[in-house]
DNA sequence: CTGAAAGCGCTTACAG
DNA sequence: CTGAAAGCGCTTACAG
């Protein structure tokens, strides 16, 4: 419907490729061309087709991002602040969501991006070795989040740190029987599956480093959601020796662990310690004792990264890696003995 | 880099316009010809140049979805759903989010979707007139979701009966002085409003029938989140006669409606009892009773009504209203005295 | 500073 | 059933 350059050249009595340049601010055009080039096409609602430049450059100015399960909070929540920074460089945003398996196939299996982005962010998922060459193939700027390979641009969270720091917090409260709830993924994840077997690696540590013994009964995995986490505390409720604190993977499955500590009459913290992993919007609702990992900030940096990647004045960034941080809150207090002998013993 | 329809042509010895055919499944090919032509393209690798076949029909392949704040629950559930049937009928997926009213400007003040996609969905804000002319101007067909707009492609919810079933729900235990929390939107807010608006009506419709004074100082509103919930209960806490039951706007406020209440030691439902609205994936979790709206069916009807409206062959579907409902959990029960009451009377 | 022309990779009447 | 050719709307060397 919207005229095209050569309206705008005819009314203007100049040629195309003046008013295409004129219009993109590019060199070699007077100022009162310019002006009054751009004055028609404002006058006449000129707005230039996506498809002729796209068709005549090569450049799309979209971005892709895929992602594994949209309706997880924690990818609601990367998508938008990776969204809003691509969007304010101007870039249109693309969504790919390989919820299961065969999406992720469907994916991968066509050169899905040819000619559609110029850039594509990966969330959380794992490529594997031929996923990664179909990508490459492609030559499209890449840039991950959350997954760990090596020498590609993105950002990270240390898991291993953060896996550590959260057993340690327990530790530091006393506690000597501590379980350790992770992720199982289901059977078809589009997930990578690296960062929980990370944040399980920085539990056995503390562990380690403390003297105490990892009960294999103390090590549970399930799925990645409330029910998974409640299922997951029914089962530590079975072990040999029951324990005193949990550290759970993610703050939805320790929702899932609360409920049933409180169906159980389990005072929290009180027979009870539970720390959970995200900092989840709604753990503060519930007094979640979490660890924190900058979720928004995971995205909007991952987006800067592929910018800066495509822009080629922008110098490339370094990769990025995370620190989680521990937030305190009512979930988490000395073991019961401990707590009796400390009130018994004033200081 | 991928080879073009020359390339295949010249290889199958036929014409440009035969591959583009037997590419597409057109009629006019010989069965043998057409194998031919797609065993060759696909030793090539031969993909088709999108912003080729754009700039030649003018059909762009994507749709767009224009939705307010990402970050909430809501939006992410409906852009899930959404998209998936988006993507399972073959069209990519283009996400505009207009956070504020600076992206909602910036959005409507050009022909922001123009050649950019095949068709528009717009979740919950309400376009002006001169919004929806801008929009009319670009011709893209378009669905609504959750903005009324009368005579429109689209789903919405029936807000006034369902906050007449949730306040009737309170009336029916027994309440007489039945609180109402509502949404009050940001200033920079991107919604449109009037959802809000009609369940708060439903909610005065129910008490009238039901013959209670709707006393001024129970109907609340405030910013929906967990802290706009808190606060709003805690003017509630304030009103000349407390309230023995609250009906909040959205799960999420309703978050902060229990823990205010938890925070003053006031039990739920002993002596307050609250009803959210929207069956959040963690209502469950905190035993929330609400109202249940249909929120991934809301976000995959409006994306099969915008493709019914687009393709050919598909007849108009007509708008669909859906009914909210009550989701009964642990945080309603009868006011205090009539518990009593009935305790006391066995019947 | 400006313009004529080729080219980006497809699709689609039109003719045969 | 098949092909030659025009056209979609831009950008970009190249020449002046």
């Amino acid at each position: 419907m919207s005229s095209t350059v050569d309206a705008v050249a005819e009314r203007a009595n100049v040629s195309v490729s003046t008013v295409s340049r004129a219009l993109r601010d590019m060199p070699g055009v007077s100022q009162e061309t310019r002006k009054r080039v751009q004055n028609i096409a404002r006058e006449l609602g000129y707005v230039p087709s996506l498809a002729g430049s796209r068709l005549a450059t090569g450049r799309t100015g979209a971005i892709a991002i895929v992602t594994p399960n949209l309706s997880k909070w924690f990818f609601g929540q990367v998508l938008a602040s990776a969204g809003r920074v691509l969007r304010q460089a101007g870039f249109d945003v693309l969504l790919y969501e390989l919820a299961d398996t065969a999406a992720r196939e469907r994916f991968f299996a066509g050169s899905s991006l040819a000619g559609r982005a110029d850039g594509v962010l990966i969330f959380a998922l794992q490529p594997t070795p031929e996923e990664l060459a179909t990508l490459e193939a492609q030559n499209l700027p890449i840039a991950f989040l959350g997954s760990g390979t090596p020498g590609r641009s993105g950002v990270r969270v240390d898991d291993h740190g953060a896996g550590r720091a959260a057993a340690r917090h327990l530790i530091n409260l006393g506690h000597e029987r501590i379980a350790f709830i992770g992720i199982r993924e289901a059977a078809d994840s589009t997930l990578g599956g690296v960062p929980p077997a990370n944040r399980l690696k920085g539990y056995r540590e503390a562990l380690a480093e403390a003297g105490l013994e990892p009960g294999q009964d103390l090590e549970v995995h399930e799925e990645n959601s409330t029910a998974g986490g409640s299922r997951a505390m029914s089962r530590l409720l079975c072990a040999e020796v029951a324990p005193t604190a949990v550290f759970v993977a993610s703050d939805e499955m320790a929702f899932g662990v609360l409920r049933t500590l409180k169906a159980g009459g389990i005072d929290v913290p009180g027979d009870m310690s539970v720390i959970g992993f995200d900092n989840h919007e709604l753990s503060e609702i519930l007094d979640l004792t979490t660890m924190d990992h900058s979720v928004a900030l995971q995205g909007s940096e991952t987006a800067r990264r592929l910018l800066a990647l495509i822009t080629p004045d922008a110098g490339a960034e370094p990769d990025l890696v995370l620190s989680a941080q521990l937030i305190v809150r009512g979930t988490t207090a000395p073991p019961f003995p401990l707590r009796g002998r400390r009130t018994a013993t004033p200081a």
